[in-house]
RNA sequence: GGGCGCGUAGCUCAGUGGGAGAGCACUACGUUGACAUCGUAGGGGUCGCUGGUUCAAUCCCAGCCGCGCCCA
């Protein structure tokens, strides 16, 4: 016997563990199965789950838990990214705090990297766990880590490949260079915000002549940088300047005075200083006119430490610089004005420092080229984005990509393999052995090498993710198998970061996308719709509703929320009434339970015999199909939805109370057909909820089995979905039933409305009815009667004195309420319901009136009027029967 | 400045070229041996505004207003 309440906290993390020791969830136990693989994104290794992986991995999991059931011999590959300035500033951190005024630079690379695999082992395991205690259905025993053995040699093979083809290389421009954390960063890892500064215009004298020329400039201190001034080539106002010389405030140097396009006229004075090493556009217009770059800021953006740099600003912070060099220029009258001004200003997105455009040696990927034939496969159709609108934003990007900075000056992730002989000549290789051997073909002689320090981008391993995790560069089994994936689930944030970075890669490598589909889903919000942030402290953390609703619960609020294309405002409320649902499909298993409900081994739906039986057969399969067809559109909340419905609405509230009467019966033969149904669609809902709630379902599989004395061929998770048996829908059993709920429907809202105490049973007559109806009334007058508290049911030609009466189907129904009624509220009802009737006929004559609607609206359309005209106008000839009489009766 | 998206019930949100929906909240009443984490019923909306297309627009198109996000 079920529990009278049903209590997640001890059910889910038991049947997780159960279906993990049984191995449910590895690919290749249905060898037979066509393959469907998901990779999981990879979710930082020290992390912990956050509202983004709850929805993440729930609508992976309802995608392969179904598919799983459908057949499919699934792979949801699981892993974790080292996330490499992420985890190395986790682990700075540790160091800062504990005290003992270590830092990285103090332990020394190697021990440093050695901490960070200590705290990875001690808080690795934190996310895996979380996605367990979500009920995600990962193939655990093939999880992988971006720094795993297999994964760093896909790294190595990746990088020496693409240097070779000529698609990697080293280069010397300008990067986003972060002053706290001293390493290069990629543009996506920059945040641009709007600050208020201040725009100075400066006075630069022109050599030879009292002639000056003012510049306005955001960065005063970056002028011991400058190498020449730029005006528009059309701007009159200094065309004679153009290829003279200025000589520069402060340090004295004599720099020129270029015309270039860049400059805007109508911007500031028109004139802009050009310091190519401290600026990306600036560095443009060096090229183009052959300045000088010269570099004035160290790692620490510093003023450095040089000769042509006066005294007094070596070693300066860049903000301390800027205002010695403000003063300087204003007591020696070069400033002219200074204005407020709003600027965009970079920040690292990790630090929050400001971004220092920096001249250094780093790697880029050729992004270029590997975008285009990635373009051209979203543009083929070979990958979609669903919805289909994002693949806007990944043409946006892609076509205006940049070369791909992928070395960073840290210390944790894959070092760079590439090694340099004594007279810098770099080779790049897979292994040190080979580096050596390389080295000593090329001076011929062994050499000494030295390895570059720098390590690869985090997204660098993430973008191999689809095909590294799957065994290559090694041809594996399962790469040849499951390569392509199906479908990438991830948040919009990372199409860039992630999703075209796997494109490119997995089309050069490869020569086929990963994966045929891309579903982007929504951002999760606080129920105010603000971005959820430690810092605003609005964190929902999903563990803590696992704990209080059930896994089950958060993922159904989460299927149920996921529309596409909208953010979604998670409040705790939905999620407690979705706890309720589980909790009411509970107590429907303990009703049928408790009515000795089974499935009989030769049950078989189609030969029911009882109109209600047949009917809730065939909406069981209608609300299969409908979670079907859902599902394979990545239509979650409308798959959630229908078969919330369909339990709580169709099978609890109507199904379950109209057999009652058939199992408190006589007719044993009925009773056991009516507990076989029950039995079959309660194991149907079970099937259809399992993707979205896997734990009480799974739980009901086994304990109604249990009750039952049957025994289950399989867990649930790994039962099979049923084929649709559209036969099964039966017309005139849905035709009868509804008749019945719309009957019992208008009775009870006329008792609320006519204040008819809830104890008192009332007669009903029928008036006029035809054969059909009767038939139907004699049929079900027991439930009718039940439902809608009746005494009996009867027919008569005319409608007894002194009764109410309503409209059902066309049909009359006088309900005689004696002494119980209250005339006013009644005779306000019929008025209400004949003006409602009148507004509607108004409406469809007004269409029906008009010529050029017949004319020109599709028939079938014209008809659906002239039947609704008819039906409502029956109605309410009925209703102002009901109501003359009524009046008459006062 | 470029791009994407959103304005539907008090709140959170579905949805559709032809009869306005759900959950929560609210009000009233609670009875029938699954369920008070429940049941029954009810109130509540010129579907942001203005035009256009159409026989017909909440839905398609344009403009406007308000809001959000991404990129520069």
């Amino acid at each position: 016997m079920l529990e009278k309440t049903y209590d997640p906290a001890e059910i889910e993390p038991r049947l997780y563990e159960s279906w993990e020791e049984s191995g449910a969830f590895k690919a290749g136990r249905n060898k037979d199965g066509e393959p469907f693989t998901i990779v999981i994104p990879p979710p930082n290794v020290t992390g912990s789950l956050h509202m983004g992986h709850a929805l993440n991995n729930t609508l992976q999991d309802i995608l392969c838990r179904f598919e799983r059931m459908r057949g499919r011999d699934v792979l949801w590959q699981p892993g974790t990214d080292h996330a490499g300035i992420a985890t190395q500033m986790v682990v700075e951190r540790q160091l800062a705090q504990s005290g003992q005024n270590t830092g990285r630079r103090e332990l020394g690379r190697e021990e440093f990297v050695r901490r960070v695999w200590a705290w990875k082992e001690v808080s690795g395991g934190t996310i895996t766990r979380q996605l367990r205690r979500l009920g995600a259905s990962c193939d655990w025993s093939r999880e992988r880590f971006t720094m795993d053995e297999g994964l760093s040699a896909a790294v190595r093979r990746v990088f020496v490949t693409l240097y070779r083809q000529g698609l990697l290389y080293k280069d010397k421009r300008l990067v986003n260079w972060d002053p706290h954390f001293l390493t290069a960063i990629s543009d996506l890892e920059v945040e641009s915000r709007e600050v208020k500064g201040q725009m100075w215009h400066i006075r630069y004298p022109v050599e030879g002549g009292d002639e000056s020329i003012v510049v306005a400039t955001t960065r005063p201190e970056t002028m011991l940088g400058d190498t020449g001034v730029a005006v528009h080539p059309d701007d009159e106002r200094y065309t004679h300047l153009v290829g003279k010389h200025v000589i520069l405030p402060l340090t004295g140097r004599r720099i020129p005075i270029v015309a270039d396009s860049y400059s805007d006229p109508e911007k500031g004075t028109g004139a802009v200083k050009i310091t190519p090493a401290h600026d990306f556009n600036d560095f443009e217009v060096g090229k183009r006119n052959n300045l000088e770059q010269i570099s004035v800021l160290d790692i620490h953006a510093r003023i450095i430490d040089a000769d042509f740099i006066p005294k007094a600003y070596r070693g300066l912070d860049r903000f301390e610089a800027r205002k010695r060099i403000v003063e300087d220029l204003e007591a020696q009258g070069f400033l002219v004005e200074v204005k407020d001004h709003v600027l965009m200003q970079p920040f690292g997105d990790r630090s929050g420092v400001v971004i220092e455009p920096m001249l250094t040696d780093q790697w880029y990927v050729d992004a270029i080229t590997l975008a285009k034939p990635a373009i051209e496969a979203v543009r083929k159709g070979d990958t979609v984005f669903v919805p289909k609108n994002w693949d806007k934003t990944y043409f946006e990007w892609m076509n205006n990509i940049q070369p791909w900075c992928v070395s960073r000056q840290l210390w944790w992730g894959h070092q760079i393999p590439a090694w340099y002989g004594p007279d810098g000549h770099v080779f790049v290789e897979e292994t040190e052995e080979e580096a050596s051997t390389a080295a000593a073909a090329h001076y011929g002689a062994e050499t000494a090498l030295t390895r570059d320090e720098d390590v690869l981008d985090t997204w660098f391993s993430s973008a191999l993710w689809p095909f590294s995790t799957l065994g290559w560069p090694e041809q594996t089994e399962t790469l040849k198998r499951h390569y392509k994936t199906d479908v990438l689930v991830t948040g919009f944030d990372i199409i860039f970061f992630w999703v075209a970075r796997m494109m490119m890669m997995g089309l050069h490598f490869m020569d086929e996308v990963p994966f045929h589909t891309v579903y982007i889903h929504a951002l999760v919000r606080d129920e105010k719709g603000q971005k959820m942030s430690k810092s605003k402290g609005n964190v929902i953390d999903p563990l803590d509703l696992i704990e209080k609703f059930g896994a089950d619960a958060l993922r159904f609020t989460l299927a149920a929320m996921a529309a596409q294309g909208r953010d979604i405002k998670l409040s705790t409320q939905r999620v407690e009434g979705y706890r309720n649902f589980a909790t009411k499909l509970w107590n429907a298993a303990r009703f049928a339970e408790m009515n000795e409900c089974r499935v009989p081994p030769d049950f078989a739906p189609a030969s029911a015999t009882h109109t209600i039986n047949r009917w809730i057969l065939g909406e069981a399969e209608r609300v299969t199909a409908a979670t079907v067809e859902a599902l394979e559109a990545y239509r979650f909340n409308e798959a959630a939805g229908g078969v919330y419905q369909f339990v709580w609405g169709t099978f609890c509230d109507w199904y379950l109370e109209l057999i009652k009467p058939l199992l408190n019966g006589e007719d044993e033969t009925l009773k056991a057909e009516t507990r076989a149904t029950t039995a079959h669609v309660l194991d149907r809902i079970l099937v259809l909820l399992h993707p979205f709630m896997p734990f009480i379902t799974e739980e009901l599989w086994h304990k109604m089995a249990e009750g039952a004395g049957i025994a289950r061929a399989s867990d649930l998770v790994l039962a099979p979905w049923p084929v649709v048996d559209a036969a099964l829908a039966d017309a005139d059993a849905d035709a009868e039933v509804r008749w019945v709920i719309d009957l019992v429907t208008e009775v009870r809202a006329l008792r609320a409305e006519a204040n008819v105490p809830a104890g008192a049973k009332l007669d009903l007559v029928l008036v006029g009815a035809d054969a059909t109806v009767r038939d139907r009334a004699e049929r079900h007058q027991d439930l009718i009667g039940r439902l809608a508290r009746l005494a009996g049911i009867g027919f008569a030609d005319t409608a007894p004195k002194g009764s109410v009466q309503i409209v059902v189907a066309g049909t009359t129904a006088a309900l005689a309420l004696g002494d119980v009624i209250d005339l006013t509220a009644e005779r306000k009802r019929l008025e209400k319901e004949i003006a409602k009737a009148d507004q509607e006929l108004a409406k469809i004559d007004g269409k029906l009136a008009n010529p050029a609607f017949v004319a020109k609206a599709p028939p079938e359309v014209i008809e659906e009027q002239q039947e609704r005209r008819e039906a409502t106008a029956k109605a309410r000839a009925k209703l102002s029967d009901a109501l003359a009489r009524l009046v008459a009766s006062l």
